[in-house]
DNA sequence: ACCTGAACACCGTTCAAGT
DNA sequence: ACCTGAACACCGTTCAAGT
């Protein structure tokens, strides 16, 4: 006689997304997270094969948050505007999404990779603002510097790295002006 | 009566960073460096605080070693060229010990962070470089955009995140390039 | 069909007992 | 003074037994 569901995939997922905000990915165990949803921890593996893929569609459900955001920006008749805009966007992102921006962008290795195209929807308005910028043939490099810039930035902020004083805030935006003067053909 | 020692901090170290780049953070266990230097695993605690404190110090370590090559590169009268110098000297730091530069520049709050001032020695030829090409009011902006985007680069290249094609090579000379650019005040 | 307790293999870490 | 086995608390994961 089967018995029903007492909790969902979702629900676990969600759980698991506040666990690691409120306790690092350290405390995102099977325990704290089958205590959440109200069952046992053997009872997760009948939804998520192991504790990376748990955190492998974490990271999944929090690109999609992210790219939502990007693809909330209206753009501007300026790109170079639009380009500052995406900065910002990620900027407040990971600083209200610390844990989980880091499991995104941390590249750690240790965490399961995302998905091959997850990221397409971020992409592909980033790509439009550098192909306007600096034409086809450098846009993908383009991006990627951008990408990169942003990327290690916000990662060494949250991380405290910047430790020699000045405004954090002035770097982030002098790197967004740097950028965008360079990608500004003469 | 005393024992002769049977191993010593730098061996463990030693250990630990052959374990780390060859079975990831993972794999570096307690147990397996014990085993690595002929001890049993508890005995490590009489020289190393904790786990944690053991990738700190490997850390360290291998932030020394960095130092050593960005302080190897003798200036030239063109701070561009040292600019590119350096971000080759951090490429090729990473493509040789990618687990190790992961663990520096993974900024994964996971991990211990290294002491305040261990980048000193990779922080000051930047400085010194930036300071000629915007001068001292912009120093510290540039060498971060500097530092963000090189490191953002290196952390998305060794996790395999550049999936878009084209050449990981040419964005990395085309960031260099750009960079140089905008840091030339016209 | 889902859930559970029990069990397994593996961690980091502590500590009393050895030499 | 260093080293060790034994033990503890904690993981992720498996599986037979329940409903």
């Amino acid at each position: 006689m089967p018995t029903p569901d007492r909790t969902s995939l979702e629900q676990i997922i969600g759980a698991a997304r506040e666990i690691l905000e409120s306790d690092g990915l350290a405390g995102l165990t099977m325990q704290a997270v089958a205590e959440r949803v109200g069952v046992r921890a053997p009872s997760l593996y009948k939804r998520v094969r192991s504790r990376d893929a748990l955190i492998g569609l974490v990271a999944e459900a929090t690109i999609l948050d992210l790219g939502e955001r990007v693809n909330a920006i209206n753009s501007s008749p300026d790109p170079r505007k639009d380009l500052a805009a995406l900065a910002r966007v990620f900027r407040a992102f990971a600083h209200e999404r610390p844990t989980g921006y880091r499991l995104i962008f941390g590249w750690s290795a240790e965490t399961a990779r995302p998905e091959r195209g997850s990221f397409a929807s971020s992409v592909g308005p980033l790509l439009r603002i550098t192909t306007e910028l600096v034409g086809p043939d450098d846009a993908l490099s383009a991006a990627r510097t951008f990408t990169a810039w942003a990327n290690g930035f916000l990662s060494m902020e949250l991380a405290g790295a910047f430790q020699l004083g000045g405004s954090v805030e002035d770097a982030f935006e002098y790197g967004i002006a740097r950028l965008a003067d360079a990608f500004t053909r003469p």
